[in-house]
DNA sequence: ATAATTAAGTCAAATATAGTCAAAGTCAAC
DNA sequence: GTTGACTTTGACTATATTTGACTTAATTAT
């Protein structure tokens, strides 16, 4: 017998698989209840199972009338190249590296030259007007942040 | 089951949308009446989704033959809607803020889905990892050096 | 003018969700 | 039988929505 984290997952790629749509849409509470587990579970499952890297998106609502939203996504089919360049950014970008890595992802027609402008002035010095290191380390984020989203384009 | 302000969202929206003018006039207690709910939800509706940075504007007049007003700003010249957002820009962004102006442009047809995306992770609260009020200073920095970009594209 | 009536506005409490985090539990590998 | 990765649990937190009592403003009747 499986774990119950292992058999919620199991519960929700399948009714991602029937569904007709891209995603689903569910209630915590309610998949809580129909596992007889605490509702925190299901963000474990959430948080282990459905991750950027294993190909999930997940947003979510509080309140009343609330949900989590899971949607699958496809991988830039460049996406090689841009794991790469993020592998390089772990310990911050300086001006100069941004501009390289931007340079090269035009190069390559990962991105175009307007996003590429879009992406040099957000991570220009005088935009960001931090003190270093935190300067290179903000840079860095933002530059991680795009090229995760570029990486993982959402199929809708 | 979506909530009710949602479909109240909705709701007006297509109202707006089915209008021949460019806003349209409801009776508070009879929208209420419609969806059965207390008239103060429809200004809970209108507070938190038809606000300046999602391009509508509200006016209203109490007593007899009261109405809410809503108007729908639609800028046809790109530049003044980017010069417009900026100048709410300049004091600082929430993430709020950000993604109502973001979503807004999107709307408008002056960015891409995927700028959009790009964009907006670019001043994720996650990404930016800064303490408050940096962090809206900064976002707010961010999102005013893209929205230079936007406009002054160069044609070539 | 003043009062009565008719609307809309405000605000905070109650309710409905989801998120976080760390302690405790489990289990396989050593 | 100790260790360490993974899982389970629940107390506490954060956020969004719903509701209603009370307030304010405009119009209408006297």
């Amino acid at each position: 017998m499986r774990n119950i984290s292992d058999v919620i997952e199991g519960y929700l790629k399948q009714v991602i698989e029937l569904s007709e749509r891209d995603h689903i849409e569910i209630k915590r509470s309610e998949v809580a209840e129909k596992f007889q587990c605490v509702p925190s579970q299901i963000n474990y499952v959430i948080n282990t199972r459905f991750t950027v890297d294993r190909g999930y998106l997940v947003e979510s609502k509080r309140g009343g009338g609330g949900y989590i939203r899971i949607k699958r996504i496809r991988l830039h089919q460049k996406s090689d190249v841009i794991a790469e360049v993020i592998q390089r950014l772990e310990h911050g970008a300086t001006q100069v590296m941004a501009e390289d890595i931007v340079f090269r992802l035009l190069d390559e027609e990962i991105i175009s030259r307007r996003e590429a402008k879009l992406i040099l002035s957000a991570v220009d010095r005088t935009t960001l007007l931090l003190p270093l290191p935190t300067r290179d380390e903000v840079r860095a984020r933002i530059l991680i942040a795009m090229l995760f989203t570029i990486k993982y384009q959402s199929n809708t």
